[in-house]
RNA sequence: GGCCCGGUAGCUCAGCUGGAUAGAGCACCAGCCUUCUAAGCUGGGGGUCAUUGGUUCGAAUCCAAUCCGGGUCACCA
């Protein structure tokens, strides 16, 4: 219990308070709101840890800042057991936290694996992720919604949530008939076992190859004078994929037996990507079960009034007054849309887990059918409605566009992997650093750094905005990278091991540590860095934006190179010394280890 | 055209609930390995924060308009 309240009181917040305490003394007749009080960290060029700005106080108490900052630092000099000093540099009073309050965090937190946990409070959700379309494998975007639904998941789960990671899995409708159609004209009964290939590979194999006939069909008829739109229509293979949509829909034993081989196969193939990629669900959806949901909603909001029909009896809503348009929810034949399936989908989820939220991970040009989901579900007073959420991201592009499954012009997502651990090992074995090594730890080495340079490549970036990927150029393995944090890591697991320590030493290795000298710049940049850790993982659930535990990791793992170039561990000046920078690193160690395992991101200990 | 999102260094991006001289990485230049892992560290050059106006003691950050790029507005999913 002790240990939650200190995380809830960071430094940022002690100092909030003891500031909004002094203006209250000192200025007893005044109103003030805690909002107009800004702590920020003081810019390096100045001395002190966190300044106070003092210009929203000025027309508040009717005096210059400089003299409010003499008044406000000479009390909390002496009211509280903070601060040793404090400067006043035009408008701004930056206080400097004693030493004393560093080694106590340290001395409570350096191998505290709860650290920055929240403890857990029943609230449910569902994030929903992945998602895929049963026709082709998975390729690099996404890698992007995948490794964003993980990491959104863990990250909550870190903040006290109740998660349910969830898949809905496309397994019906006209994509996974095109594949099956060019399977039964062209593949003369392959299988992947018989070719040697992944299962959602071979699928996506005869996916394209419907496209192919297709194209070269529509081709064919335009040469006979009948015109583009007419081609599309009529073209043969696309009329036996229809044809065989039906046949599915009617429930055709010999249709049925096909698709779900073809889909077995997928599920193969995904099941390996998934398993590589480190992901995993807590419950799947399958269209197929789900598409028909819906459709008693829909009859509620007809009987409600909330919702209309048309002449030829289709189903529609009329969201004009919320500047959207009117939205078909049921067609004239009564057979459901896209959305109507959502609808059922949205309330079996809620009414399965009793969800408090349900995110959806689903890319930005599925914006406005989300709203429109959303929108509906709150006019038809389903009770699912308000704890929707829409996590969107930009798609990932190449540098000539949009891939397009379809044209074959994707970044195949196993291929992705295999090139990333290829990299790795490439650039492990140019660096000389093979020694001492197991084939198998090796191979473990390799896709650790290989598949945490992916993951990171593809997190650091605030999800909504969109990212361009070259496939020219391999993604980097310096800098702004999981390996540049990995590297860190494995640091200070090498002085651990030279030490003799594990990885989490518990106190009596620091029995005799007491704090006499002042801690240097660069120790308490770093220490600085990690006590704000909770304010970030907090902050990441908040934003739904796990980039923010990228550039903090970093961050910390930048800190401690400087440091570690700067201050020697082993030698010491003293033992003292020694004491504290051991704590240090391996609070570091801690905190880099847990902030990335929320990412699916693994830190060696040697690399 | 309506609605939504983006525009910050040559490139990729932080910073956006308003606070000090706008920061990283890559690339480029110059240094640092008899000392705990150089996948690292230190320093340097490089900016009209798309434009214009407004609010404010203070604007990359908030508001409005404009320009550029993207998404979306299917009886597709």
């Amino acid at each position: 219990m002790r240990k939650i309240l200190a995380y809830i009181m960071t430094i940022v917040t002690q100092i909030k308070l003891a500031t909004e305490e002094a203006i209250q003394h000192l200025f007893p007749e005044t109103d003030l709101k805690s909002a107009t009080i800004t702590i920020n960290q003081t810019k390096p060029e100045f001395k002190g840890d966190y300044t106070v700005v003092l210009f929203p106080f000025v027309k508040l108490l009717k005096q210059k800042p400089d003299a409010i900052g003499k008044t406000l630092g000479d009390y909390l000099l002496e009211k509280t057991n903070l601060f040793s000093e404090y400067g006043i540099v035009s408008g701004f009073l930056n206080l400097s936290i004693k030493d004393e309050y560093w080694a106590k965090f340290l001395v409570n937190h350096y191998n505290d694996t709860q650290y920055g946990l929240k403890a857990k409070e029943d609230v449910r959700v569902m994030v929903e992720y992945s998602s895929p379309n049963t026709n082709k494998p998975l390729h690099f975007g996404h890698l992007r919604n995948i490794f964003l639904g993980f990491a959104m998941a863990e990250i909550l789960k870190a903040n006290g949530k109740q998660v349910v990671k969830g898949n809905l899995i496309n397994d019906r409708g006209i994509h996974i008939c095109k594949s099956m159609v060019a399977w039964m004209r062209y593949a003369d009964g392959a299988t992947p076992e018989k070719r040697g290939i992944k299962g959602d590979h071979l699928v996506g194999d005869y996916y394209v190859k419907f496209n192919d006939v297709y194209k070269a069909e529509i081709a064919e008829l335009k040469e006979k004078g009948i015109d583009e739109a007419q081609a599309e229509k009529e073209a043969p293979i696309m009329k036996e994929a229809q044809a065989l949509l039906r046949q599915w829909e009617a429930g055709d034993k010999g249709v049925r037996d096909l698709w779900q081989m073809m889909n077995s196969w997928v599920y193969e193939g995904f099941d390996k990507s998934y398993k590589r990629l480190g992901v995993d669900f807590d419950k799947v959806y399958h269209e197929s079960d789900t598409y028909l949901l819906g459709k008693t909603i829909v009859e509620e909001g007809l009987q409600k009034g909330v919702l209309f029909n048309k002449e030829d009896g289709s189903v529609w809503v009329d969201l004009t007054a919320d500047g959207l348009d009117q939205k078909l929810l049921l067609r004239g034949d009564g057979t459901s849309v896209y959305i109507t399936q959502d609808l059922g989908t949205a309330k079996l989820k809620y009414e399965d887990y009793k969800l408090d939220q349900s995110i959806y991970v689903i890319a930005d040009e599925q914006n406005y059918h989300m709203q429109v989901l959303k929108l509906i579900l709150k006019k038809l007073g389903e009770p699912c409605a308000d704890g929707i959420y829409h996590l969107s991201y930009g798609m990932v592009e190449l540098p000539t566009g949009r891939m397009k499954s379809r044209e074959g012009t994707v970044v195949d997502a196993d291929d992705m992997m295999d090139e990333m651990i290829n990299l790795a090992q490439q650039q492990t074995e140019e660096a000389g650093k093979t020694e001492g090594y197991t084939a198998e730890e090796l191979k473990h080495l390799y896709e650790t750094i290989g598949m945490g340079a992916l993951k990171f490549y593809l997190l650091r970036v605030d999800p909504k905005k969109k990212m361009i990927f070259n496939p020219q150029e391999s993604i980097d393995l310096h800098g702004f990278t999981a390996t540049f944090i990995q590297y860190a890591h494995a640091r200070i697991c090498s002085i651990l091991r030279k030490e003799n320590l594990p990885l989490l030493p518990d106190n009596r290795h620091f029995q005799s540590f007491r704090l006499s000298l002042p801690i240097a710049t660069a120790e308490k940049n770093l220490v600085l860095a990690l006590e704000q850790y909770p304010f970030i993982l907090e902050g990441s659930a908040i934003e739904y934006n796990p980039s923010s535990l990228c550039n903090y990791s970093f961050l910390v793992a930048q800190l401690f190179n400087t440091f570690y170039d700067e201050h020697s561990i082993a030698k010491a000046e003293n033992e003292e010394k020694k004491q504290l920078r051991l704590m240090m690193i391996v609070m570091t160690a801690e905190v880099l280890r847990n902030a990335m395992h929320l990412l699916g991101i693994r830190l060696p200990e040697k690399m």
